[in-house]
DNA sequence: ACATTAATTAGCCTACAGGCTAAATATTAA
DNA sequence: TTAATATTTAGCCTGTAGGCTAATTAATGT
């Protein structure tokens, strides 16, 4: 899977943009729990949507002690502005 | 499903990402057949990942004879665009 | 009329995304 | 050292996305 699959595909799912909304939101960082917290959906699937988004270079995470914090990475969101790029005006 | 749902799925999917960047390569407008020859798939294929950019409103056809045109629909993707403008600066 | 061409529809089959609960891990508090 | 807290991992189950072939529809050419 490419850059290109793995942004786009994480970018699907209606949860995982409303968790890149919330973390931006919020200023750019949110614990797990406070994650989940948002969410109707049970921990661990919440869990596998920010793996998802990490995956994909969305987000990435540091850990002080068992609290983990997780960032959104906002340049790689470049990469779907690159691909709209194509579109911006008439090829030729 | 909601506007943005169908367009991020529908673009989720390297197949559908292919066929928009081919037609708007081509020049904003290719024929089924045509979209059909460009790719590896069985036609039928070809026709249902088509069925699914229309659906999201990215793709539009007009009919003569026999003979079915697609289009690009480029103002659709100022959805994607929209949705990425939240990240461009540190909200407050 | 009949065959050919363009394209979709019908319907099957498989893999896997995405939901859940229960169990495990690791750190902190009592 | 035991309990509580934060979070992930394991593993199950279901629906559906996305591949295919065969059948259908509709227009055109002979």
């Amino acid at each position: 899977m490419d850059a290109y699959e793995a942004v786009f595909t994480a970018l699907a799912h209606p949860a995982r943009r409303r968790i890149m909304l919330t973390i931006n939101f919020e200023g750019g960082s949110m614990t797990a729990g406070e994650i989940a917290d948002v969410f109707e959906h049970a921990w661990p699937t919440t869990t596998r949507h920010i793996q998802v988004l990490e995956a994909a270079g969305l987000l990435y995470h540091e850990q002080q002690g068992r609290v983990r914090t997780y960032y959104i990475n906002r340049s790689r969101l470049d990469l779907v502005r690159d691909w709209l790029e194509w579109f911006a005006k008439d090829p030729h």
